[in-house]
DNA sequence: CATGAATGAGATTTCATTCAT
DNA sequence: GATGAATGAAATCTCATTCAT
């Protein structure tokens, strides 16, 4: 069992590092320790096993989503703690939210693939939590009175972009996050 | 000589959906109605058409960029500018630009590959920018004194981000690119 | 062209002495001095080669069905054409024919296969043919008065044993017809 | 050992109707509920367990054809047993007389193989009982002067087209073994 | 007896690329 | 310029078989 999950987390790494289609099984098994049909035969095919890879990111990205608090005194705690989770994301696990942020683009042209559904109840779950953290904290005037799915999509932008960006580092993501965050606070709060 | 713009046109909008590695000579010889061996009569390859693409892009891209206004009156109307500059870009050569920020990333393995080069050049270019802009805005007094290298790659995760995301459209786009200056510019003005 | 039809021939004949499930696509390739990817630029795969000469073969085999003269004085004829046209068939076509008795038996489970259809169509076919001929042939008291849907299967199962035996050569061939056909009539004919 | 016969039961039925290339040992294995290496346990390979299998048809057909009365009054008797004989076994184990008329045609390339000799033998023994029958039959003035060879075949063909003629249910099949009877014995005898 | 995990060999299929015309 | 036919190399996948337990 040890080898499937070697699988699974070499695949990871490469479907995230060079897409589905730069990755080939021979690859994966060469670098997991195994052979080629071990993927076979605890997969059902290469297809079968990103799509594993994807719901399990996306699984784990909406556990953590679903654990952020409910209840907070200011609206802006909530796209504080938003923010934080996800550079909190991305310094832990930079493969797995990297691929919740970019599933393959071949298979988003199939609306009923999981990466398709998975994307899209991201994307719905953003919006909604963004859209009433601004209209409540517009309403309550602790916030700018800004236009709302604008700055929804903007948000969702800053999000994409910075689980996009490979490259940077411990140090500086670390740094990074409080930046963001006062950067938004002095955009939103008044 | 149409139908050599025909298999530009195609395979830069089937390289920046289905990526480098998604998208067979086949499928852009059947869109682009030409056939396989044609493609190797204007092109050196698969891969020398992609080169050319995302030269192509990168240097309308750096065009523009060198086009920005070098004096301003004040710093922030330069990342004014620049924000506004890349929602035009994306309005009007969506793929382009989507190339110009995700180019193939097997590709940008080979450090020297010109993938990998012109995205660095581009990161430069705009770290360059951002950074000048923002130091000098503060020594004036017009910026919040916010930590330069962090804010750098926040507005830089930002455009990615804007660029990134597929969906949106025109109406939406030109509300997003006032909305967002107005966002930075709260974050950022005194 | 000439190898697409090498690539038929070839087929067809190890098909229906291997069966398809014994027959590899490289064994194809080979015996018919072609590589074998160009079995794909012909073909969509290797099921759908089968199909074709299935098809073909069927194809063939109806045709000269229908062209079996419709009037003839007396209903004996019509079973001595029909035996005729088969063992006429066994020598020029031995391949073809024992394919169209004898389809690919694990294609079978799919009833909208080609295989079925054609088969089933075959069956019908003779079925009817048959019938009606020993039907009119008791009522105008030219045959004995043998239970009809049993003997249409019992002269079924002769045609499809003559078909399905190999390894008859010509000259035995050749008498079978008239003894066949001497052997049906002394049954039938009053 | 319910397991080992489980094995033999599930393989025999699937060797008849999709053939030996085309039946995984998987397929054998989780249709007769058990796991792949059993198989191997108790048979030497895939190859080892359908000789087994296409043996004890053949033996049991054999004997079957061994029981037959040696001494009858008339010739034809011994054709109307041997047909009976053949109705009744397809109806008590059909895909067992299948196989012993249809067994891998990619093995009987080999001569030597087990499949070879036994269908060899077979066909040897029929021959040799239809034979004697038949010129026993026309010396004693019992049957009409007919080719022996060619009858010989006519009416192997027959029992074999009977044999594969697969969908053809119990009651149909009373029927005609009957007729099939009454349809030689007008056509041999006097 | 029995199995979950694993594999070597090979089958099917794809794809960038080239050749002959 | 343009194409139909063809291919080498490699990718995906299957399958009989074995190993460790």
């Amino acid at each position: 069992m040890k080898k499937k999950q070697n699988i699974i987390d070499t695949a990871t790494k490469l479907f995230s590092r060079q897409g589905f289609d730069g990755t080939t099984t021979l690859q994966i098994a060469r670098e997991a320790g195994v052979t080629e049909p071990l993927i076979y035969y605890h997969f059902e095919g290469k297809d079968d096993l990103f799509t594993r890879i994807i719901e399990n990111s996306f699984n784990t990205y909406f556990d953590r989503l679903k654990s952020l608090p409910a209840e907070t005194t200011t609206q802006f705690e909530k796209i504080e703690n938003l923010v934080a989770l996800h550079f909190r994301f991305v310094r832990e696990m930079p493969d797995e939210i990297y691929l919740a942020f970019s599933t393959c683009p071949a298979k988003l042209k199939d609306k009923s693939h999981v990466c398709s559904k998975k994307l899209e109840k991201q994307r719905k779950w953003l919006g909604t939590y963004l859209s009433s953290c601004l209209s409540t904290g517009i309403a309550g005037n602790e916030f700018h009175s800004v236009q709302i799915k604008e700055t929804v999509s903007l948000l969702y932008a800053l999000i994409l972009g910075i689980v996009r960006q490979r490259g940077l580092h411990l140090n500086m993501l670390k740094g990074m996050s409080g930046t963001t965050i006062e950067f938004c606070r002095r955009s939103l709060v008044k």
